[in-house]
DNA sequence: TTTATTTACGAAAACGTTTTCGTAATAAAG
DNA sequence: CTTTATTACGAAAACGTTTTCGTAAATAAA
């Protein structure tokens, strides 16, 4: 069965092309009977509209795109599943693309989404990212995108967040709670909001609990790759007195902070109580298991997408400015902050 | 800055679209001097050609289709990731689809693929596929296609899967190495190759061990969500001679395997033994660490793009039929399988 | 000098749709 | 019996490219 397009499948039917155009998109201007008769037609021929000529003439693609850094990392496939769920309701297609944390390659994905490729943009930025000027070029091109999870904090535009805040201050108030006299912050960039605002609420829990940092920053950075993160946590895990807990900003350090206080002999939670933002379906089967504050991935992703198709429904790339939905983490407790001793 | 058209493009360098055209296509038929002039002119207005009009005009999307049961799936994710590796370096786009593990919905996805939106497709069939009408269509439109991990084992067409069968042989001699009397084989479905394989290995390995498996089937199969996974299993060890050992031929499994054994009082590995096929990175660090036989992922993603790309650019639908690539995974022996008692 | 070849460009068709507009035929209103 | 409105369809333009083909001008060959 060769590919038939809507000049063919107008001859078969004896019928113009605008009439058959109309009868598949349903139109009121031909009757039920010609309908049927079309419909029927295609059905038979196995005639599909092609999308890009589609797309060409009606100067829409159906399709979103969704950058985030990575693939390989729990929150975000859970968010592509929220993501798509909607996505697929709205029979929308999906593009991803992954920025690898680099600026330069979001900076270039976001350039190629400015072609008329797509519809609009679900973004969750690098950690390299520090300025919006890039994003800004979907603005140019009345494009409407929105932030999940990873913002940029200084945009008026539409986003979906967690209460990273609070959270911060949760999970120091928790490893307090649960007897750390030194606990420590373990971020991954200083620009990400996602970051710095868990610091901040961190850092605002332990100083109202009375514990001084001014003489040293509680707050530690990690860069890049898994072994260099692995390096620095067991130096850190080596000094005399060293932390007694510990905060994962993100799910990958939580891997390397167990790793590191294996190799060592470090014990948790009796030596060091970790507590990660992850949302680690293992968490519960760790060794031990590991206390997380989860994030709604899942729930992040699809009010994103939601958000995101009332503006391109409404064909208004602005209607959403100013909006932040704040979508609460849950501190789940298990045996890395256990009290015991 | 508003989006600019080929068409306006040429009337601010005072050429001709098709001289423009060419020009930025690098064509020879265009002097260096002129190419200059439009590429700079292209820049300084911010010109990008729509790729709906490209693609109706070349029948090319520059794009492929990715077709996966599901996305928060470690093994899923890296082949992703590998995926994205090649089409990034070939400046292509992909669209990512899920089954849901959904007959229906591969189905539909499938036909949708038909349309001319995408120039090649890599897929991973749902555990419900057990015929290959729906992707012959593919076939039947010229696109090329190949499968990778999850084939459909009657295809000549081209696949990147894993030594499925010396893996399953080589679990089972593992858990019957490390003392196993009884080893048990989990399954998601008797038409998925990679579990059905890996079953046969697993049994054709206890078999000639001497495990006799007349009486009692060795392979059990897990049906849908986790909750009925868990119960299943559940019972399983509520047995009084239950299995003492247990492959999980997927990722998802395990965790379900923990869990049951958690709440069953069943201690690992002292009364039974585990092994899974998974790429989980935290396997090293669960409780007890996890015996795995991983499969490289990302390879095969990776792999299973070049083939795709080779097709594409030679325009031959065919040219890898009958094209297997095996690759490897490796047992990595963990806790869960130690022989200690 | 004449003819053939190359170079550099433009006009126009083509890709496959959707949509605007025009218009017969029919029905309703006066 | 006109006039107007409605219904159902078709012709053609438009979307923004790429590509084929034609052709002047410049250069090389005869």
């Amino acid at each position: 069965m060769k590919k038939i397009n809507i000049k063919e499948l107008a001859k078969l039917v004896n019928l113009s092309i605008s009439t058959v155009s109309k009868a598949l998109r349903d139109s009121h201007e031909i009757s039920e009977q010609t309908k049927t008769t079309v419909l029927e037609a295609a059905e038979k021929f196995g005639y599909s509209p092609n999308p890009y000529a589609s797309s060409l003439r009606k100067k829409k693609s159906k399709t979103i795109a969704v950058i985030l850094p990575e693939v390989a990392d729990n929150f975000f496939s859970l968010a592509i599943n929220g993501i798509q769920s909607v996505a697929e309701s709205k029979n929308y297609h999906v593009l991803i693309y992954l920025s690898h944390e680099k600026f330069e390659i979001e900076k270039n994905i976001i350039s190629h989404c400015c072609s008329g490729r797509v519809d609009g943009v679900l973004i969750s930025i690098s950690d390299e990212t520090t300025d919006a000027d890039h994003i800004l070029k979907l603005t140019n091109e009345k494009i409407p995108f929105v932030f999940f999870d990873r913002e940029f904090e200084f945009a008026d535009t539409a986003k979906v967040i967690t209460n990273d805040f609070e959270c911060g201050e949760q999970s120091a108030r928790h490893l307090i709670e649960r007897g750390c006299k030194h606990p420590v912050f373990l971020s991954v960039s200083p620009s990400l909001p996602i970051c710095s605002k868990r610091a901040e609420g961190f850092k605002d829990a332990i100083t109202e609990a009375g514990i001084d940092i001014s003489k040293e920053d509680p707050v530690i950075y990690c860069s890049g790759n898994p072994e260099q993160t692995f390096s620095q946590i067991k130096e850190l895990l080596s000094k005399k007195d060293h932390a007694d807990g510990i905060v994962a900003s993100v799910e990958r350090l939580a891997m390397q902070i167990y790793l590191a206080s294996l190799e060592s002999g470090v014990r948790i939670p009796e030596d060091l109580k970790v507590i990660a933002f992850s949302t680690l379906e293992t968490a519960p089967i760790l060794n031990p298991s590991l206390t997380t504050i989860t994030q709604p991935a899942f729930e992040i992703g699809k009010t994103a997408a939601e958000l995101l198709f009332k503006m391109i429904e409404k064909n208004n790339h602005t209607l959403m400015n100013n909006t932040t939905v704040v979508l609460s983490s849950t501190l789940i407790e298990r045996n890395s902050t256990a009290k015991r001793n």
